[in-house]
DNA sequence: TGAATATTTCAAATATTGTTGAATAGTTGT
DNA sequence: ACAACTATTCAACAATATTTGAAATATTCA
């Protein structure tokens, strides 16, 4: 992960269309949806949708395959996720007990972080 | 959450330079940094630093005190890690087996997915 | 082959963002 | 009050992103 991946990728969730495709994907999981059906069910047209999705793949946020004469879009979940590993991983300089309060403080935050990894600031005094 | 919200969040995200005072941010922790400090620690000049800033104070990736004659930032982690849940909120459509699967294909998701809920779709046949 | 369907490319118009210097406002210490 | 310091606002300009219609490409089916 690096810089120019990260803000690639923030790009692409910053439009509010590109946002609801990769929610829609999400959805579908292992199925994905071809581009008509994006198309339909979040009403945007075609020479605009086409222009999205182009973005999306490009930042590796969906994969695409033919399937005869349609386009089938997936979700890229892992991608995401590795992004906010990389937002967190100096979180406190790694310093334990001071990063341990920083969550403490904001609860909700115990759901999605990276477990603490106890690395050199293990025992203070 | 909402749209609105997530997609402020990650336009915040987008540029080179607010990733870079967010990141700053992230690993000082709750001590966070006066504005002075992130300019010279980044090489941001002042009046480009305040328009960033101030981006990112409105998305509330970041917050902000007075403190003297200093502005003092701190990042808002917990904010960054709601948007994750909300974009893997429904993944799958709810399906325990078929997301256990998308899971799999792709190791690292393991890390930050939120716990499946199990809801409807409990059996398959 | 020819008609119908699915999607992309291109170019033009519009809209939104990012950067800079000069001027402004608030705070501290003398 | 004054000078020094920190940071923001404003206005101009430069750079990018978004949307649209028309034309092009590629695939299927009759």
């Amino acid at each position: 992960m690096n810089k120019q991946i990260a803000t690639t990728v923030f790009e692409s969730l910053s439009s509010g269309i590109r946002l609801d495709i990769f929610r829609l994907l999400v959805k579908f999981g292992p199925d994905g949806l071809v581009a008509g059906e994006i198309g339909k069910k979040l009403n945007v047209p075609p020479t605009n949708l086409s222009f999205h999705l182009k973005a999306l793949v490009q930042a590796d946020l969906l994969s695409v395959e033919q399937e005869g004469r349609f386009q089938r879009f997936k979700a890229n979940i892992p991608l995401m996720l590795d992004i906010v590993a990389y937002l967190t991983e100096e979180c406190c300089c790694g310093d334990t007990e001071k990063c341990r309060d920083y969550r403490k403080a904001k609860p909700q935050i115990e759901k999605f972080m990276p477990p603490l990894k106890t690395k050199k600031i293990t025992k203070t005094k």
